[in-house]
DNA sequence: GCATACTGTTACCGATCGGTCACAACAGAG
DNA sequence: CTCTGTTGTGACCGATCGGTAACAGTATGC
């Protein structure tokens, strides 16, 4: 019980960063890795380097965690769309074959799927705070989607984003359960053929 | 304290099933409604009328017991099947339809989703026993999905089924974030349109 | 009648859950 | 140096978790 040298290595878990972005990264990653209900706050804060009351102190409760954890997966998301459209600007067809490239990219190398979505599987509460950013957040992808699919001048766009999301939705699910040789190893073929097939000849 | 009456009325929650169905059956909803890690054991015995030691008796422990709701789903699944090609004997391109048809209305129905793909979500653990009837009957469903194809007389049986397959997995995962308004609504119309698109001509 | 098998009841176990308390240690700004 | 705001520590709370022990009641078959 003598002094103690503390603070000063901050190795191994600990990156550089401010206590409340290692425990909202750390409990982003422990969440898709266990699933909400599947890990605890004194997991979380172990893992991120730190303590339950810090915790506390930057989010009131587990739920608030949880609010803030999504809402950072979904503006990371949307970024990902600016993205794309920066990198491949007036060029909405190019912009929609990345879309699929990037989402099978994905799925290829995230064996949890989404965290949105499973998410949506956790929180059962139809007044989990947790459920009004799911919502709102899948309405914005869609609303993204169908945008994309009428500047690439498809024919029936709504129908084809529509078809897209869910081709989509289901390889990040099903990935979960049939492995990645299932159906969902075939989502960019099926992707793109949706696109061609709606597409004005 | 004096006499008590029971077992006698056996009104409500109770049906007339046996201790042990009763607990399956109101395991399996509760696990769907809930989420597995969403729903104690006491809950689950209270909602059958029956007690926690009766459950210990017939299921060794919880997991046990979410192991047999699952197979239990799995098996209900397969009869569909089963059932649906007793409907339409030697026309598999009626079976392909009215599987279609089941799909959309079971996307409607239930806000749920799958059981099965939902316990993929909440079963992280890869050495759950759970894991492996999830597999499995994800496996078989995809054969039967492929078989039918195939008599259907699809162009490219394999990959028909499995887009089949991604549509319905996203539509019933997407229902719970996008809602029943969302991208699933339009779930039998992209089905439908899959099927002609690989039928011959 | 009896024996056997199943069910119900109550209390209990240790572990873990989300969440809080009081207090000490620290860092940076003035 | 002091003041202030942010962390860390460890003990603690009540509630709930999955699971068990011991015993009493009931149903059925012989």
């Amino acid at each position: 019980m003598g002094v103690k040298i503390l603070q000063k290595p901050e190795e191994a878990t600990a990156s550089d960063l401010k206590p409340r972005d290692r425990l909202l990264h750390t409990a982003r990653d422990l969440f898709h890795q266990h699933g909400i209900k599947g890990i605890g706050v004194e997991a979380i804060t172990e893992a991120a380097g730190t303590n339950k009351m810090t915790l506390y102190r930057h989010f009131g409760s587990k739920d608030d965690l949880i609010v803030e954890c999504l809402q950072k997966a979904i503006n990371e998301t949307m970024s990902k769309w600016d993205e794309l459209e920066l990198e491949y600007p007036d060029n909405p067809k190019a912009q929609l074959i990345a879309w699929i490239g990037a989402g099978a990219q994905c799925i290829a190398s995230d064996k949890r799927g989404c965290e949105i979505a499973n998410a949506a599987v956790e929180l059962t509460e139809p007044d989990h705070p947790g459920r009004r950013v799911i919502e709102e957040g899948k309405k914005e992808h869609r609303r993204r989607l169908v945008g994309l699919c009428q500047r690439a001048d498809l024919t029936q766009p709504e129908l084809a984003a529509d078809t897209l999301c869910l081709l989509f939705e289901g390889a990040r699910i099903s990935r979960q359960s049939d492995g990645p040789e299932g159906p969902c190893a075939r989502f960019k073929r099926m992707a793109e053929g949706i696109v061609a097939a709606y597409e004005r000849k």
